[in-house]
DNA sequence: ACGCTTGACTTGAACGTTCAAATCAGGCTA
DNA sequence: TAGCCTGATTTGAACGTTCAAGTCAAGCGT
């Protein structure tokens, strides 16, 4: 008669007046077969009769039954559910991340799973929480974003067997399976050889250096800058719009100043942009900017900055179609790399 | 012998290789007590013996035991996770709502919940979901954004009694509870006075008018106006950068010229400060402008404009408290509505 | 008519947890 | 010392589902 433990969080349950929400057992009684026949009607329903499956659909209609996924998550040990971590706000490059959010979360509806979210702190408390969700059953899988030189993450997920995709590629171990990226090197190249075209000369590299993917796009400068036998022009700004807009201008006022910029991230473009509107310099017309990411700051400035646009959405179903797949095979989904493509505005 | 069903899905069990996971039973045993003795070890240590306690801890650490969250759904109806609305990407403020959403995953994580996002096509079928999630028991509850005036969805929620809250007032039952909002209204007032304080005479609204929370703020422009016995100018432009240049545009060129622009969102404030650059205004000495929601979009421009910032934060943990306390309870959250505050930058 | 196969359906068990009821030992009172 | 209470611990059952094994009747060939 002890007073067994209070329940931890709700004490009452779903749909509290003493109404319970209909299971299999309900509908088998009213459609008068067994559980596991409506199950079958439900899941494999060309093994049952069509007069009974017809019987079982009805019963299901009338007490609008529908299976409790927790029910069935516990048996198949399966949620049907990915988590991804929401970056932390008002960061870095979060402009392009919310897009590829926005992009998962329609992918994975499509194929009838969910996203979950978490918010960890820090690295190590995104492992700890990708381990704790997958293996206390909370998620099927982890889909992984902003990979950088060095990062734990893959690795450790690897280690641990667990599912998972990243939209970036393991900078570390390239040859490895299970990501998707973005050719960011030939993006820029792309619009070093546009600008080219367009007559400049002097096209300076200026952004964030540190970290994959913007030195992989540095890269693709330099590599565009060598074929076409142009000078190199490096401009370490951090990813700032202040900082880049300092930059710029020092780069601006000196001799032999750039006739363009290519842009680490359209952060970096903004920056540029505001240096030349403090010189009165007519952006397109005597200062070339090419941005990347076609975020929507890229919209802000007048006239619009050019930027080059990353394919989130089909990077975003690459992963929930591979993550699903190495979830039910346990083989990692082959690695891909897209390329970007450049969109054309005002500022080119 | 029939060969039954095969699994709509994985056929691997979590960790294939024949290992699993530690259970209570796993630990119980190791430790050389019960189940139940275990699971009361860590939800209501306080009912067990000391020594006992320990013994059974030190199994759990041994064996990293960690509860299956699956299992505790189950048998407690409960998930400790909350649906919210994903919004179609590239579309109207949703800059904001992305804002909040990195805002509500932080809040619900450090209440130790999580947010499972869904991307419903339209109302309808969000409605849809939202039942889905609940009675399916994916869910306890939902997180809604966005409403506007003739919105079923708070209607339909507290109809079908599922536990939810929402940031956006319920506009055609204001005296429901359940909701936090901003003062729109307020904070647009506080823009005019602003104005007025520096001089402005000819203060202008423009923006979409069309919705609840821009309506809301229009008639904060309004009253402020008419307290200040100023001339009401309003102009509809909708909620593009496109929309609001062109109409700032004809206003700025026509006779008695606004000098200060009031606007509905921050969209409509750097359309209103691509206009000034088209006239070669000076934004700030020149033309004053005001945005709204303080999107990263107030920092493109060349000065920063200044934008009235929704408290996202707090919004977010009162809405997350709110919920849980729902869940709870089954009482609603009491509404609330809170002020924004203005951020001074240079176009003001 | 017997055994065998096939197909439709049912029953038992299990997923991992926690509530509720039962057990059991120790201490106290009468 | 029998009876009762108390508190620690165990056992049984249930949450809702689906897999695996079972039953049962009909159809077939020999």
């Amino acid at each position: 008669m002890t007073p067994n433990q209070t329940p931890p969080f709700a004490t009452h349950r779903r749909n509290t007046p003493g109404f319970r929400p209909p299971t299999v057992e309900t509908v088998a009684e009213l459609a008068g077969v067994s559980r596991q026949t409506v199950s079958n009607v439900i899941n494999a329903p060309e093994r049952v009769l069509p007069g009974t499956r017809e019987r079982v659909q009805q019963a299901i209609d009338e007490l609008r039954y529908r299976p409790n996924r927790l029910g069935s998550a516990l048996q198949s040990s399966t949620t049907r559910a990915f988590a991804y971590r929401c970056h932390i706000s008002e960061d870095e490059e979060n402009l392009l991340l919310d897009r590829f959010l926005h992009e998962l979360c329609r992918a994975a509806t499509i194929r009838r799973h969910h996203i979950v979210l978490v918010s960890p702190a820090d690295i190590e408390e995104e492992i700890a929480t990708y381990d704790d969700m997958f293996h206390t059953g909370a998620v099927d899988g982890i889909i992984v974003s902003g990979t950088f030189p060095g990062d734990r993450r893959l690795d450790t997920l690897r280690g641990h067997k667990i599912p998972s995709v990243s939209f970036g590629r393991d900078w570390d171990h390239p040859d490895v399976r299970g990501w998707v990226d973005i050719d960011g090197a030939a993006g820029i190249a792309q619009a070093v050889h546009h600008f080219a075209r367009e007559g400049h000369r002097a096209i300076a590299w200026i952004g964030e250096t540190h970290g994959g993917a913007v030195s992989d796009r540095r890269d693709g400068y330099r590599r565009a800058i060598d074929d076409l036998r142009l000078a190199r022009l490096e401009l370490e700004s951090g990813d700032t719009i202040e900082g880049a807009t300092a930059v710029a201008l020092i780069a601006l006022r000196g001799s032999d100043p750039p006739s363009a910029f290519v842009c680490s991230t359209d952060v970096v473009a903004v920056g540029c942009a505001r240096a030349a509107i403090e010189l009165d310099l007519k952006i397109g017309a005597q200062l070339g900017i090419i941005g990347f990411d076609d975020t929507r700051l890229a919209l802000a400035t007048s006239p619009q900055l050019s930027s080059i646009r990353q394919p989130t959405e089909q990077v975003a179903q690459l992963l929930i179609g591979g993550l699903i797949e190495a979830v039910a095979t346990g083989t990692d989904m082959a690695s891909q790399i897209l390329a970007p493509s450049l969109i054309h505005r005002g500022s080119s």
